[in-house]
DNA sequence: CTGAAAGCGCTTACAG
DNA sequence: CTGAAAGCGCTTACAG
């Protein structure tokens, strides 16, 4: 096999095409595109010809001339594609795309704001049909002028700042208030809340929830409990230290994030505590059954966020202009062990 | 804010630009495109214009006017988006092609030849300028057309079949004779091996591996002992089941790949042998320090091939016509606990 | 320094 | 049933 040779040849054309089997690009667009009316004759010809040159049509121009300039991709944004929640999103947006002949552009954002708007402008610059995104920071004002310029925009697991749009989320209230309830069951009263960085959404709600859980069963919040703006799993884990340094240390843990639940569960091992502290995560965990104790975790219908939002996405596109739509999404608390162990006013 | 309305009101082109800042497209795009030799005066005036419609430059169709080309993107084509090792993948690819200003679509194949011969296709026709690709099935000669006609290709993590190419992957061999040597060295004689669907490459090397630590030592593979084509976590865990059931059962297990590891591991777990059977699994496992006994593993480095697997690419995007290059990356042995589990004839 | 004409690969809108 | 002309939004290749 020779390879190489001449690198960059140039693919054929419906032009080489149309002088290949000698006939007129016009129809070779025809047969290319499956239009009725062309004679056996032709389509046979045009076809072989086709076949011989190896030609594929070039969907970037197609999409140049028609009406409707489908370019037949969408873009996502995700915090990061590598993180498991984001993967995961990313799977089920690809499985509806593809039902609908669209491929996915897909980009990490790293809750960095301007990685935001560059990754929004290379995809419209592509002319995406239209934009899933996992919005961070504090305005997402600017995706306005991308969708009153025809680009459609749905966002997904939060939602937008400053913008009035379509968006899916998780109840992240109830679920964190779900979490922290678990744990008031199983007799803790001292629990300590850990969190993600406040300028989060979704770390806001779930704080909220925590609190609001709190409040229902009569128990003031104790600031010296509560740990937000954790960025990552190390700060957590020294979160945790810190709370079980106190002299009316928790009993019990609710973290808001599955980072911030992994650097609990490093801490509560590495003290020796992990049969002793109460804990109960927000987010899935991959392994989680080969963890011990077994962790309890409110989790989120992932793949019904990723599916949902594709979808609102595909009808905006088809042209439904329906007033924004808000779906809001139940999560689902899991008992696994950590979250069952027993605090000191249990039975 | 008034929402929607006209729904899809197309973008300012370069057209509208010229006309509200007076002046001929040809300026607009020098402008635009920062091209030096426009009067400062009009460069202000079409930059306003451009700023007041909200001008957002065409890439799509200055590809197809451009002499190289170029879209400016690169396709990826990987088992599946979600799972730990594609996504890691996926991330270091994303980097280096953010360095050239190339954004990525990504999909899953599925290990299922007829998707990878779709995505490829619908990669193609919106004009990739490269392609990544994790083969699977057992003929990729097909893209020899595309690379012929300009789009290159390189493979990572497995090489290709029946075709000469680029690819990127880690000595599979080695990492598991490293494996199977580290568990000899523990004392153990009869040691089993749970493979990957045989078709796969990577399958057939670390089965090799294998084959080659036992005869090195002296000792006849028992087929007894070797399972091969199992797909999924569940195929593993009952294989692992049934080699316990044997009377001359292994006294340790090489797991050759992530999958298969877990299930093996869930295995061990709830014949409570976790601590009695040895195990080395190849490919890192997420939470694995969270696990007990902790694992012991071959990990990749992941994002040395995509890396450089990105980087290979680029370079013959930019005309690199050396002959086919094949990189070669070493795994690491990363000691955990169940490769640690002394078999019978230790010390 | 600026712009009119032509063309990238295709589809639209006609005419025959 | 088939094709010549025009045009999608840009850039190239010229001319002034």
């Amino acid at each position: 096999m020779t390879v190489e040779g001449s690198a960059s040849r140039s693919r054929p054309t419906m032009k080489d095409v149309a002088a290949l089997s000698g006939v007129s690009i016009k129809t070779v667009s025809r047969v290319v595109n499956d239009e009725p009316g062309v004679s056996p004759d032709l389509v046979e010809r045009v076809t072989e010809a086709a076949r011989k040159l190896d030609y594929q049509r070039n969907l970037t121009a197609s999409s140049l001339r028609r009406g409707d300039g489908r370019t037949q991709t969408i873009g996502l944004l995700l915090e990061n594609v590598a993180n498991p929640f984001s993967s995961s999103l990313h799977r089920a947006v690809e499985d509806v795309a593809r039902e609908h002949g669209v491929i996915v552009f897909a980009g990490s954002v790293d809750e960095d704001p301007s990685k935001e708007r560059a990754l929004t402008a290379a995809f419209v610059a592509r002319r995406v049909d239209g934009l899933i995104v996992v919005p961070t920071g504090s305005d997402q004002s600017y995706f306005a002028k991308e969708r009153d310029n025809g680009t459609p925009v749905v966002f997904v697991d939060r939602p937008p700042s400053l913008l009035d749009a379509d968006w899916v989320v998780t109840d992240n209230i109830r679920g964190a208030d779900e979490a922290v309830t678990h744990l008031l069951a199983h007799g803790h009263r001292r629990i300590g809340y850990l969190g993600d960085l406040s300028t989060i959404r979704t770390a806001i709600d779930r704080h909220a929830g925590y609190s609001q859980a709190l409040s229902r069963a009569g128990i003031a919040v104790d600031p010296a409990l509560v740990r937000r703006d954790l960025g990552t799993s190390e700060e957590a884990y020294a979160a945790v230290e810190d709370l079980l340094r106190m002299p009316d240390a928790p009993t019990a843990i609710f973290t808001s994030q599955n980072l911030i639940t992994i650097g609990a569960l490093r801490a509560l091992r590495s003290a020796g505590l992990q049969r002793a502290v109460g804990l109960v995560g927000f987010d899935a965990l991959p392994l989680v059954d080969l963890i011990d104790p077994g962790v309890t975790l409110v989790v989120q219908d992932v793949v019904g966020l990723g599916r949902r939002a594709a979808t609102l996405l595909f009808a905006r596109a088809a042209g439904d202009d329906r007033p924004s739509q808000h779906q809001v999404l139940a999560p689902a608390l899991v008992v696994g062990g950590t979250g069952e162990i027993l605090g000191p006013y249990a039975g």
